[in-house]
RNA sequence: GCGCGGGUGGCUUAGUCGGUUAGAGCACCCGGCUGAUAACCGGGAGGUCGCAGGUUCAAGUCCUGCCUCGCGCACCA
């Protein structure tokens, strides 16, 4: 298929002049949706287009958007997509509103991701590895890994019509953004907001990191896992308690057993061997051992006896035999190895015994620095047991150890040979639960006791409460529910991470403790000369001196009192970095200081939902401890993407649609309006490839074909919009009616818009554009453009579509920008991101805000139609009886092409304007207005609930059932009007019931209503079936004429060509002369013969039958 | 376990303050219409509105419990 559009034809120099050259429509061409739109894009970016979108807005009040910065170090995705076209959406709707809207663009550059990346392609799988290579060159692979997939990043971009200004985006490795990061950092510092701690962290070995807890909320894991309840023995007494683990990798480094004070235990004996036993472990007759009261049936498989209960407080201080006396040394402690209590002991799951391991457990380091029990590994960074554990454990690998303890501590007299002879494992017991996983590598993790520095969130949780009731949040429950939720629980933030490419901390400290945080490059000078003055070598730090590892890392500062200062060896979450981005990206406070005075809070901000507790967090809490305020005043807060089974799109289950396979077949516009229109932007959606060609098929054809009519059409007639005029309130009741649909319509549609119902303003407006202009309209006013004279009612026709298309354009533009442009551009010469939005450009009015303007000077610049809604409400009927009329005649056994003689209207609205179009539609000589309602209707009474109800109450269905069933529905009405009409003792009113009225039975007839409740209104539509020669001539004649033409297509003869035509009739009725020359025009007929009856048709004639008669006829 | 959002013909979905016949689109079948486009119109088949109770004259809609899917939180021994 040949494809031409018609854009710009040849340079534009003088402005009116080419408008006035291009407000004639050139004839629209085939449609071919991707070269239109990849011809589009050439030349948007010959243009400048997207600048201009902007620079002819210079003026406008600003809508500040702030880009989330992708990573580009892995390969864009359809649900990349969805993300880009509602922010793209909201910034373009901005824009034509008159805003100032600058889009830049941004790009993620730290972190893990890219770290595991490049460990991945350079197998270099671990810090030793990484360390032996060098920091500086693995560093240097992660600055050229970022960019890997940028190209594709950037062509996904573009091709999708996202208009973000990549040139020159803001980027997080770059020194001006760390040391905008590092000013934040040293805020946080100055107010006492950022602390060094030790805390039990997850703790991921395969990356030597530590998570902070949104970063861990990303990777929960459902998992299977050995638990197990042990034996731990007690030294005075040949009785062992028991306590329960889903971590046996945590037993050798226990050096305590926490019990609830209060809590009820019970000694207890075994006197039986248990049945059934499965698995390792076991018990001997006549062991005793201590539980809590409440889990013995859960816990014990053995039939016991109970020897005493006694609360938990009266086991605290009692000592028992370690489970691996070689893994922990005693040290000063005089606690460990006994029992302790703790408040938070539960009797929900377990024994009722925790078992305690210092670094192992959040609680368990606490309680063990309360009680002062030894705290030492037993595990080191590497995730392996250290030397010395015990000789089976030493060195490896503490999740592949599970078997081996297990196996060590069933052995006769246990792991520590001094158990009882059943060994120390009483048993074990699969256990399903959730435990965290590293989100990059998927391995568990572990938690562990670490170094760590922390940003106190606790000190500003009333403050990030605040802002967030001031965020307009789309959907508002995403604010108040998932996000407030984990407001009210925010823990200190844990930023630092034992990683090599990042920010790094800019915090130098002493080994006494002394600490410095730097917070420019100019201070980080300063304060390098400081040291060098007092006798600390240092290396150059220059103006541009790298702001990452390992160069920060050389230089020494020095402390007040002089000793030297080293810089703490971590580098930042790198969701921090992104959290900064509101001033980052403006090097502030260095540089561009209005430019950031101005620009924040921003005004909107668009995400994936999973960025809750993510970006939409981070941001939130770097704007309120760096600045005490919010960061974004609107967040558009986007469901998950699924593929069509429904299952989250991800790399890992390789379910991830390639946008390339939409572009390069529907195009991007279809690709877009199908992700907008398929649902609310915060729902899941399931992405159907299907949905994407039935979009294009219905909602882009459509309108391009409505576009060819009218620029075919205009172009013939070399119309000009702005050369003529043509009065709308004297145009045709069509044309009246189809503009105030297109007001109503572009005014739904912007509510819409403002509620955020993105997905059913473009329903509605889709919908409007194939039912009211494309299946009405259009199809009504075809024969009104093929007259080839002037008339005032062509042109009528041609103002309007004109209206509707450039508006229609308007408001798509914004969700598809490509078809609509090709068309605004060629109805009007101008582009259609220069257009204004039809409902006004509140952005250029004086004082007018992102948040607030004068709503009636907005108004006023609206561009729309008049409105007419009772017109709407006629035309709505006139298509209702329209479609009824087509039933009857199928009820009725005849024809579509046969004429009825007459068709009657009964009572209602008064229509008259439009019985042209209905006798054209229901194919009748003429309509007329039956005044008389009995003559064709009867009366049908329907009871009204609502009224009904609380008079009758239970006998409501009984009342309801008297009066629709009606023998006489006449004289019960005028029964009710007369007051006298008592049903089943309750008194029935005119407004108990509703009046219908319906056709008489025996009548080709139906009856449709129109309108609710007191204004509806029932309409009966009657056609008359008898028939007479006149009808019978003018139906065959129409049905030859049909067949005819279909041979004209079927040739593929051009619209204008003329035939020979021959007809032979068999067994027809008559055709009457007039007929035969209405057949002869329609079909363009140079020369015709009608054959009579005893002529014989040529066998290669074509032949159909209609009604019994036989047709033959030739087309040459 | 707690919270949020879903569950409506084969698929995608609409459904207002509870009102008696649950509405569209795709696909399917039949018919019609067409110099109108992968279009349009009429009809058909296809629904235990997740399940079970409850409130009510009346429940897709309100209440309770449960099942199920997704997401989030807490996960502790």
């Amino acid at each position: 298929m040949t494809v031409e559009i018609t854009l710009f034809k040849g340079e534009v120099q003088d402005k009116k002049a080419a408008r006035w050259f291009m407000a004639r429509p050139n004839p629209a061409g085939e449609l071919d949706a991707v070269k239109l739109e990849t011809t589009l894009l050439e030349m948007w970016s010959k243009e400048g287009a997207f600048q201009q979108s902007i620079e002819t807005r210079r003026n406008g009040a600003p809508f500040i958007f702030l880009e989330g910065p992708p990573t580009a170090n892995g390969k864009p995705g359809i649900h990349h997509v969805v993300a880009r076209a509602y922010k793209d959406l909201v910034c373009r709707w901005k824009t034509m509103e008159g805003f100032k809207v600058e889009r830049k663009g941004g790009w993620d550059t730290h972190g893990l991701p890219v770290e595991i990346e490049v460990q991945k392609r350079m197998d270099l799988m671990s810090n030793e590895a990484i360390e032996a290579y060098g920091m500086d060159n693995f560093n240097q692979a992660c600055r050229e890994s970022v960019w890997t997939y940028e190209s594709a990043w950037r062509e996904m971009t573009e091709r999708m019509a996202y208009w973000v200004d990549l040139d020159n985006p803001y980027v997080t490795l770059e020194n001006s953004y760390v040391e905008s990061c590092w000013w934040a950092i040293k805020q946080m510092f100055d107010k006492g907001l950022l602390y060094r701690g030790h805390k039990v962290l997850p703790y991921c070995p395969q990356t030597g990191t530590s998570y902070s807890s949104h970063e861990v909320a990303l990777g929960y894991k459902e998992v299977e896992e050995p638990s197990v309840y042990v034996k731990f023995k007690l030294s005075d007494e040949e009785a062992s308690i028991l306590a329960w683990t889903t971590t046996p990798w945590t037993l050798p480094g226990n050096v305590g057993l926490a019990v609830g004070p209060e809590v009820t235990y019970v000694r207890v004996r075994v006197t039986e061997v248990a049945e059934n036993w499965s698995g390792e472990g076991g018990a001997s007759v006549g062991e005793i051992v201590i539980l809590a009261k409440d889990l013995m049936k859960e816990v014990l498989r053995h039939n016991v006896e109970i020897i005493d209960e006694f609360p938990g407080r009266d086991l605290v201080g009692r000592s028992y035999e370690p489970l691996f006396p070689e893994a922990v040394p005693r040290g000063e402690s005089t606690t460990a190895w006994t029992v302790l209590e703790a408040d938070w002991v539960t009797t929900t799951d377990g024994t009722g015994v925790v078992h305690t391991a210092v670094m192992y457990g959040e609680d368990d380091y606490n309680l063990g620095m309360a009680a002062g029990l030894p705290a030492y590994h037993t595990v080191g960074m590497d995730g392996a047991f250290l030397e010395g554990t015990h000789p089976l454990l030493d060195g490896r690998y503490v999740k592949e150890c599970d078997q081996t303890i297990i196996e060590l501590l069933s052995s006769p007299k246990g792991s520590n040979g001094s158990g009882p002879e059943s060994g120390l494992l009483y048993r074990e017991k699969a256990y399903l639960h959730d435990y965290p996983h590293c989100w990059r590598t998927d391995h568990p993790l572990l938690y562990y006791a670490m170094d760590s520095w922390f940003v106190r969130m606790t000190a500003v949780k009333e403050r990030l409460l605040e802002f967030n009731d001031g965020v307009e949040w789309a959907p508002d429950w995403v604010g108040e529910g998932r996000f407030g939720e984990w407001l009210r629980n925010v823990k200190d933030w844990a930023i630092s991470r034992e990683r090599y490419w990042g920010t790094p901390i800019p915090v130098w400290r002493t080994e006494d403790g002394q600490m410095k945080c730097v917070g420019s490059i100019e201070e980080l000078q300063s304060e390098v000369a400081k040291a060098v003055a007092a006798g600390i070598a240092n290396p150059e730090c220059p103006d541009d001196v790298d702001l990452h590892r390992p160069i920060v890392d050389g230089f020494t500062l020095v402390s007040d009192d002089g000793k030297p200062m080293h810089r703490e060896p971590f580098v930042m979450d790198c969701w921090f970095d992104s959290g900064c981005a509101p001033f980052a990206q403006w090097h502030h406070p260095f540089d561009g200081g209005e430019t950031f005075d101005s620009s924040f809070p921003v005004d909107y901000i668009c995400e994936g939902v999973d960025q809750t507790r993510g970006w939409f967090y981070t941001l939130l809490a770097v704007s309120t401890t760096v600045f005490d305020k919010p960061a974004y005043k609107r967040c558009l807060s986007l469901g998950l993407i699924l593929d069509a089974e429904g299952k989250k799109m991800s790399k890992s289950r390789g379910n991830i649609v390639d946008p390339w396979d939409h572009f390069n077949r529907e195009g991007a516009d279809a690709t877009r309006w199908y992700m907008v229109t398929a649902g609310a932007p915060w729902n899941p959606l399931k992405f159907d490839s299907n949905g994407v060609r039935e979009t294009y098929a219905k909602m882009f054809l459509t309108l391009w074909n409505v576009y060819k009519f009218h620029a075919d059409y205009a172009a013939l007639d070399n119309f000009d919009p702005d050369a003529s005029t043509s009065d709308v309130a004297s145009r045709p009741s069509l044309d009246r009616w189809i503009l105030s649909r297109l007001a109503t319509t572009a005014q739904n549609y912007h509510a819409d818009f403002k509620g955020w119902n993105f997905h059913k303003a473009c329903r509605d407006l889709e919908d409007f554009i194939v039912n009211d202009v494309s299946n009405w309209y259009v199809r009504r006013s075809r024969r009104r453009l093929w007259d080839d004279s002037e008339s005032s009612d062509k042109l009528a026709c041609q103002h309007t579509l004109h209206e509707i298309l450039t508006t229609v354009c308007r408001l798509v533009a914004p969700v598809s920008p490509f078809m609509v442009d090709v068309i605004h551009r060629n109805l009007t010469g101008e582009t259609v991101h220069q257009a204004a939005w039809p409902l006004g450009v509140p952005g250029t009015l004086d004082g007018a805000t992102a948040d607030a303007w004068d709503e009636q000077a907005a108004a006023a610049t609206a561009t729309l139609p008049p409105q007419d809604v009772e017109l709407e409400g006629v035309m709505e009927l006139v298509r209702e009886l329209a479609e009824v009329g087509r039933r009857i005649r199928i009820d009725a056994g005849r024809r579509q092409r046969l004429p009825c003689s007459q068709g009657w209207i009964v009572a209602g609205l008064e229509m008259s304007e439009f019985h042209d179009i209905l006798a054209e539609e229901l194919n009748v000589e003429s309509i007329a207005v039956e005044d008389d309602l009995d003559r064709f209707q009867q009366i049908a009474l329907a009871p009204n609930f609502r009224a009904l109800a609380p008079k009758a109450r239970s006998e409501v269905n009984a009342v309801a059932g008297e009066i629709k069933h009606s023998q006489d529905p006449v004289g019960l009405l005028e029964s009710i009007r007369a007051g006298t009409c008592v049903i089943m003792g309750i008194s029935i009113e005119e407004s108990d019931v509703e009046i219908k009225r319906i056709e008489r039975p025996g009548f080709a007839a139906s009856t449709v209503q129109v309108g609710q409740g007191d204004d509806a209104v029932q309409i009966s539509l009657v056609l008359d079936m008898n028939d007479t020669p006149e009808l019978l001539s003018k139906g065959l004649a129409r049905d030859v004429t049909r067949r005819i033409q279909a041979k004209r297509k079927d040739m593929d003869l051009v619209i204008e060509a003329s035939i020979d035509l021959e007809v032979w009739m068999r067994n027809a009725p008559e055709m009457f002369e007039d007929d035969r020359a209405w057949i002869v025009t329609e079909t363009r007929a140079a020369g015709a013969v009608f054959h009579d009856a005893k002529a014989n048709p040529p066998s290669d004639a074509e032949h159909f039958e209609v009604d019994g008669a036989e047709i033959w006829f030739t087309v040459k």
